[in-house]
DNA sequence: GAAATTGTGTTATATTATAACATAATAATT
DNA sequence: AATTATTATGTTATAATATAACACAATTTC
């Protein structure tokens, strides 16, 4: 097994440089499938985000941002965020006003993350079937038609234990 | 059946002066009985926020605070709100930036909100079982030890529908 | 190539939240 | 009851997060 196959965040030897080649890859392709325009600035902001499995708050990103373009601001940043999140090349992060890159946009889904509050890395879960369930359950038998849902599990990652 | 018996949120006859009244009778108790200081600002900060079953923003609580206590400055509603959400008193709904009473603060449990996005009227889920093991499996099967947890689910309430 | 649409630049400001330090009120101790 | 310690509030200032509004530029559509 070669380093390059141990997967994402809570892996503290994982590579990251293949994450983000990934995530690139697959922006580049989603937004070339769907007809979307991944201009300069968006990819950069897609590419800072994605500096680690650690959330970035706007502001983290237009401080990146500025060291190669003097003169963005924040709409600069909150608008290729709008656009990310948008198109679910990242996702927000309620509890923490932070954003994460999305290393599944192409398929549809909810957000759920568990949050490291030791180490401060996301782990988003695969649309989790069981969690699904459960949710549309509890809408159900209030009459309750749910049309998206925000779930952040806040704990301590296996290594951080 | 009489009115009083119609509760809570996403029941639009409901008598909602019955709402404040149990909720206030419940967190004196839950103060007296913890030796907590549930103090002037406290109290009317917790039936302002028992407004309504509409989350109110901080700045919102402040306002009106403000018509009765004209020195009432952010401070003096954050604390406030620390306090309460301290001791479940009320619950902050990350996705909103707002706050809503709790009807069960004695009660150890985790947040859990059904959010109208038309009538924006929030009721809280009972520490339902069914989310609470979904999401535990999940973290499981991660090697995560969960602490804490934000489950806010959006849509459309049975009235709103 | 003209018009329409979309994206960016720029300035200003709105909204949410906290730091820091002074004073007041309450509780605990003597 | 007076002293001390603790907790709560008053007050000013500012930090952190986010958006409005309008001008201009780039790109797409016709």
């Amino acid at each position: 097994m070669s380093i390059d196959s141990i997967a994402g965040p809570f892996q503290p030897g994982h590579n990251h440089k293949v994450c983000i080649r990934d995530a690139m890859n697959i922006a580049e392709q989603l937004c070339q499938s769907k007809d979307l325009r991944l201009t300069k600035i968006r990819k950069r902001v897609l590419e800072l985000v994605w500096t680690g499995h650690e959330p970035a708050t706007a502001y983290q990103l237009l401080k990146k941002l500025r060291a190669e373009r003097e003169n963005a601001e924040p709409p600069t940043v909150y608008r290729a965020l709008d656009f990310l999140v948008e198109h679910n090349l990242v996702h927000r992060i309620e509890s923490l006003n932070a954003f994460i890159g999305c290393d599944h946009p192409e398929s549809e889904h909810v957000s759920q993350f568990l949050i490291c509050s030791h180490c401060n890395q996301v782990a988003e879960l695969d649309d989790s079937v069981t969690i699904n369930n459960a949710v549309s359950e509890e809408a159900n038998r209030l009459g309750f038609r749910v049309s998206d849902q925000t779930v952040e599990i806040m704990g301590l990652c296996a290594a951080c234990q």
